[in-house]
RNA sequence: GCCGGUGUAGCUCAGCGGUAGAGCGGCUCUCUCGUAAAGAGCAGGUCACAGGUUCGAAUCCUGUCACCGGCUCCA
């Protein structure tokens, strides 16, 4: 590591132990101003820091400022931390006050040091670090209130948790609030409508449905069109499959007895009826078992650009995020076991591709088993070995997430981050255990023996109304040209040039361009303005000059006025930066 | 589902017990215009929905629904 790197961490380091102490002064104010609150925990996140509390009622907005002001006398008072050991007794016994503080006692680990920091009359089980006093808390802020649920476990008790965050100067702080205030400027449910790509009526049609509007749909094919160019390349089989299906098949699948509440059942008459599709794996494991298989015949990749609806939880939904009723570019891939990390890696590299395309940052997990699981012991080692190695073909370094993957399998994951650095989970690529064991699926190999397949299930846009909300807030609505709903927009000065627009129009789209027509009977500089904010990459002015000399008059969204040219350069110029 | 906040015109918001407002957008007319907002006029709202308190409710109270920030869950 070189100095400037080591400086960075350091100061990272310095931040990190700065918003840890602060949370702690939070808790000392929140304790001067209501001695009856408990305490749960308080640690540093990205960007500040929470702390838990058991409180009578929830902290309002008013309580803030008396925080705040509370908060600013303890750091002036300066008081040091002090950094104690006691034993699980005496822990105990010190903390006899404070039910969580005594349950996270307990549960340390035998071998595990208890220590406690002390600053004035509060003090509080913690591990650290911790600033030296609590004058070197500097600038800090409380920006909102939550609940949540003890050890984030809904069985538990919801404390009421404070959000803040703190920096070294209030420039720093400054820069923040102002970072957030144009990450929401990004929210793709503001440029959603703004743009006019889609809408939900959450009253009229219910919560968590999407309603494609025709530029929005257009976003949607082009993005389709490509992963369907794709998984052609990559000899994937696309398939169709009902929407609605019988529940004894879900019976089968095991899904009526995992995923019921989420599944929207309908027509159920003496406990049969038809299932709604919350995901597309069993027909496709139909398809798989429709026949005799061949070793030869494998792998079988088998695509689906599959609609699923699951009956998600009320306070869940989230734009795009979260919805509904939601498309994904599922696969399953049926292969033989000496087949499987090939197949890994070939997933792991289209799925590199794809989201480098577009010059995403993500994170990848790999997550182990769960407590909650089907299969035996050795096949899980070795779909995670199998994950692992081919991870590292792929050239992917996963955290390892021990207990998050499937109940019927290991998995890859790639989240993405939104405008406000929220992570949300877009590919996937998991090993199933479970399917072809309860679809009973077989192929016979080359010894005439019946094996069973290992089946991966994978996404790799996930689905396309997240990707698409992810898409909206990664390029602020500024879509590059071969994505853009309409691509260039028709700019006519006067009304004597709508015919030369529409015969401009009309050659673009047999170029193979999206071009549209502002007829409006406003200013050119309205109809710049306008289609500025709308993002359209190229603004094509047509007046008498451009009439006279069979030429247009170039814009570009970020590059501003080109001058004229022909049509014929236009479009090369087009071309080039669609190819991009 | 849980905790809190918020629902007023297509959008952004004001009004917060006494006859529903503005800007943008829309429509009509005038203008026929040269690279980020021409001018004038008009239309548009059971103030989310349902109850209640009151002489009187957009405004206060209760419930439902939805949205927003989190928690949980997840593509």
């Amino acid at each position: 590591m070189n100095e400037r790197a080591e400086q960075i961490m350091d100061d990272s380091e310095a931040l990190d132990r700065m918003r840890h102490t602060a949370s702690h002064v939070m808790a000392q104010a929140v304790c001067r101003l209501f001695p009856e609150v408990k305490l749960g925990i308080g640690p540093t996140i990205q960007d500040g820091f929470y702390y838990d509390f058991l409180f009578g009622r929830e902290f309002s907005r008013d309580d803030f400022a008396a925080i705040e002001a509370e908060m600013k006398r303890i750091i002036k008072e300066s008081f040091p931390l002090e950094r104690f050991v006691l034993s699980r007794e005496d822990a105990l016994e010190r903390t006899a006050d404070q039910p969580f503080k005594r349950e996270l006692i307990r549960d340390l680990p035998p071998e595990e040091e208890i220590s406690f920091y002390r600053q004035g009359e509060f003090t509080d089980l913690c591990r650290g670090p911790h600033a030296a006093t609590t004058r070197e808390v500097k600038v800090f802020r409380i920006l909102s209130t939550s609940g949540a649920y003890w050890r984030g476990d809904e069985k538990q008790p919801m404390l009421q948790r404070i959000y803040g965050t703190a920096f070294f100067t209030k420039g720093e702080l400054a820069a923040y609030l102002k970072r957030l205030k144009e990450a929401e400027k990004r929210d793709h449910r503001k440029l959603g409508a703004r743009l006019g790509l889609f809408e939900t009526f959450p009253e009229e049609a219910g919560s968590g449905m999407v309603f494609w509007l025709e530029e929005g749909a257009k976003l949607r094919e082009t993005l389709l069109s490509w992963a369907r160019r794709i998984n052609e390349q990559e000899e994937y089989k696309e398939v169709i499959t009902p929407h609605l299906i019988h529940t004894k098949m879900w019976e089968k699948s095991g899904h009526l007895a995992n995923f019921k509440s989420h599944m929207f059942i309908a027509m159920e008459e003496d406990g049969e009826g038809m299932g709604v599709k919350p995901m597309n794996c069993p027909g496709h494991m139909l398809l798989f078992g429709r026949k005799r298989r061949s070793y030869r015949e494998l792998p079988i990749r088998m695509a689906e650009f599959g609609t699923v609806y699951r009956n998600e939880k009320g306070g869940t939904m989230h734009g795009l995020f979260r919805v509904r009723g939601f498309t994904q570019d599922d696969a399953h891939i049926f292969c033989r076991p000496d087949q499987l990390q090939g197949e890994i890696v070939a997933v792991l590299n289209h799925t590199r591709m794809i989201l480098e395309r577009f010059g995403f940052k993500w994170r990848t997990f790999l997550k182990g088993r769960p407590e909650k699981s089907i299969g035996d012991d050795s096949a899980w080692e070795r779909a995670e070995k199998a994950l692992e190695e081919a991870a590292v073909v792929a050239g992917i370094e996963p955290v390892f997430v021990p207990k998050d993957g499937a109940f019927y399998g290991p998995k890859i994951d790639f989240e993405i981050e939104d405008a406000l650095g929220r992570d949300w989970q877009c590919s996937t690529i998991q090993i199933d255990f479970n399917l072809p064991e309860r679809f009973n699926l077989k192929y016979v190999n080359e010894h005439d023996v019946e094996e069973a397949p290992v089946l991966i299930h994978r996404a790799i846009f996930g689905s396309f109304e997240r990707f698409i909300g992810i898409l909206i807030e990664h390029y602020g609505g500024s879509f590059p040209l071969w994505l853009a709903p309409v691509q260039a927009i028709i700019l006519p000065i006067a009304d004597r040039h709508q015919e030369t627009a529409v015969a401009l129009a009309t050659h673009l789209e047999s170029a193979g361009i999206r071009p549209k027509i502002e007829g409006r009977n406003e200013t050119i500089g309205k109809k710049i303005r306008a289609a500025e904010i709308q993002r359209v990459p190229y603004m094509l002015v047509l007046g008498d000059r451009e009439a006279e000399n069979a030429t247009v008059s170039v814009r570009h969204r970020d590059e501003g006025d080109l001058g004229s040219m022909t049509t014929t350069e236009l479009l090369a110029r087009m071309e080039a930066e669609k190819a991009v």
